[in-house]
DNA sequence: ATAATAATAGTAATCATTACTGATAACGAT
DNA sequence: ATCGTTATCAGTAATGATTACTATTATTAT
């Protein structure tokens, strides 16, 4: 994979921040530094991230992909009022079943729903 | 909320298959008895069935939600080369994080990725 | 420096899902 | 049983996140 001065832009927008932004507002955080990148180009470049386990994507229920540039194994709850996303970072116990199945694992995303300490007031 | 023979056909199709069909493969089902059906209703009833806590979302990365129409507390494997989506009926366990941070719990989604059995040669 | 080609900007297309609208059906009241 | 209210429907149009396309630009091996 060659250079691009885009790629390393949105690698160090996600791995900067600590919330879990959509594509759209990585787009408008990378304006800011380079007023023509393409939302494709954002896009393209989120989707090899994630292919390269730079970062990780979190299907939500707002129909929109999130990433999350802490790639360590760790949790996540979603508040469903806010919709803030929390890392959580012990991870929940991957189930004894999965190796007696004889299921080969490569990774897991587990997603908590609730209500966040602001929220459940 | 009103009977409609439409929303009946809907759940029992989901209650009675162990897959993890979508709204469409639902839909295909449905026409089967109800060839009128329309794919609207099909979108509609399984939003409101969810959100009645009658079937479970799955968001998965294919773009496309999944029903499952097992509501029981289990867990999911993800098989990423033939998609194929298998209950786990072990949960897993909760990470005693959450109720440390005082996070009011709903529900819980996880997800499990890598190669089922099939796939694994 | 040059050639080969990966990556980009800008735009068009895709497609799952949702919204809309006039017709139909469920159901409590008469 | 009929009527009126209105939830639900079928059919279709709209939405919006994501992906595909194309001509141009930039990276990198030689």
């Amino acid at each position: 994979m060659r250079y691009s001065r885009q790629r390393e832009l949105i690698t160090e927008i996600i791995k900067g921040r600590k919330d879990h932004p959509t594509a759209d507002m990585i787009y408008q955080s990378a304006r800011e530094l380079e007023p023509n990148i393409s939302l494709g180009t954002v896009y393209r470049n989120l989707k090899l991230l994630s292919d390269d386990k730079v970062i990780i994507t979190l299907e939500t229920e707002d129909k929109r992909l999130h990433y999350d540039g802490d790639t360590s194994r760790h949790s996540h709850f979603i508040c469903s009022k806010c919709g803030k996303i929390i890392d959580l970072f012990k991870p929940s116990e991957t189930p004894s079943e999965i190796k007696e199945a004889g299921l080969f694992v490569t990774g897991e995303k587990c997603v908590y729903y609730g209500y966040c300490t602001d929220c459940n007031n």
